[in-house]
DNA sequence: AATTAAATCGGACGTTTGACCTAATCTGTG
DNA sequence: CACAGATTAGGTCAAACGTCCGATTTAATT
């Protein structure tokens, strides 16, 4: 299970099957129809309580968001200095990768419809621009230099964020997870 | 144009068509129809030289894949020295992304397909092994260390790899290339 | 018990898709 | 000219899609 169950209501198993679907079959090959029978519910359903596709792939988008925020600040603020959260950074993310992949299919999936549709790219600009701010502010804020080696801290936290992605969907495609051990480097940047 | 046209064939209008149809609107949102009026080209004709979808979009992935390993070859041996060599190959990211996005928005598109499919997979990882091993060749090997810094060579060519697509795939959800400038920093891995 | 609102259901609608197919026309070469 | 390959024109087909609607059931309120 990609997402940890609290409730039990119908608009969350939907939301839940949604995930699911999208996560291990992709976004382009999932039918309304797929994710009502996920549900174990019936189509009209999925339009009551989302009105539409869009509708409820938004709040698909914002379910991930928030495991995203939520467990990679986590991960950052269990270490104190700059290069042990780094490191404890890239230890989740290869977690992620190893033990639930599909969280990260479902960004990838999101990413690449943020590209062409004008409301998720909003939703996803949101994501990755939290990410940058909290990697700012955890690893590269209170660091002696206001710039490292000259390099401001918002292109490195794109950096790494971007390093992350990257190496996540090669890892994907070879469905190989110690091809993220290339991450380790990235502490370099820190040195 | 996103492929320079050397010849004039159906098949070469076809095949062009289609990667500007991908690029500037997404897999998921052209169908054959699309392709064919966009190549000033009857449906059937489609078929007629590639058989079905599939083979139609497995000789665009060729042509892309042939662009990018010949432009980035020849950024990287435009200069002698690793540390030239990145820089150089940063700065073809950087120019590709600003003039021709359109390139990178179809290597993002087939990515996302090559998760699903194992025809799409196949060539992918091609694409992937090539550019990893010219990064290894050309950057990374005559370097005076079998291993930098602790790490092999061939995570840190995956390391670059994934550095740049996944700046590249932030710089289009942004539509800031300037955003790219984050992978200057990438040139502190041969310091 | 009566009334209202929410939830659930089954089915239909109109559209689009990829894949075929046939017949007619064009084009260049032998 | 004749012929074969290339190209166009158009149509058909079954399947899949998202959306919408009327009817029915369930739950809550009066």
């Amino acid at each position: 299970m990609i997402f940890e169950t609290n409730g039990q209501g119908q608009p969350e198993r939907i939301l839940l099957a949604a995930s699911e679907c999208i996560s291990t079959r992709g976004y382009a090959n999932v039918s309304m129809r797929d994710i009502a029978k996920e549900a174990g519910v019936v189509l009209s359903q999925l339009n009551y309580y989302f009105k539409n596709k869009e509708g409820l792939f938004k709040e698909v988008v914002r379910m991930m968001m928030d495991k995203y925020l939520r467990e990679i600040e986590e991960a950052l603020k269990e270490e104190d200095s700059p290069k042990e959260r780094v490191k404890s950074l890239v230890k989740y993310f290869r977690k992620m990768l190893h033990y639930n992949p599909k969280l990260f299919r479902l960004l990838y999936e999101f990413t690449g419809l943020a590209i062409w549709s004008p409301v998720f790219r909003d939703l996803l600009r949101n994501l990755f621009n939290d990410l940058s701010d909290m990697i700012e502010m955890y690893i590269l804020k209170n660091s002696q230099l206001k710039k490292l080696k000259g390099y401001s801290s918002k292109s490195l936290s794109r950096l790494i964020i971007g390093s992350m992605f990257g190496t996540g969907i090669q890892a994907l495609l070879y469905h190989d997870e110690e091809l993220t051990e290339a991450l380790d480097a990235i502490q370099i940047l820190l040195d």
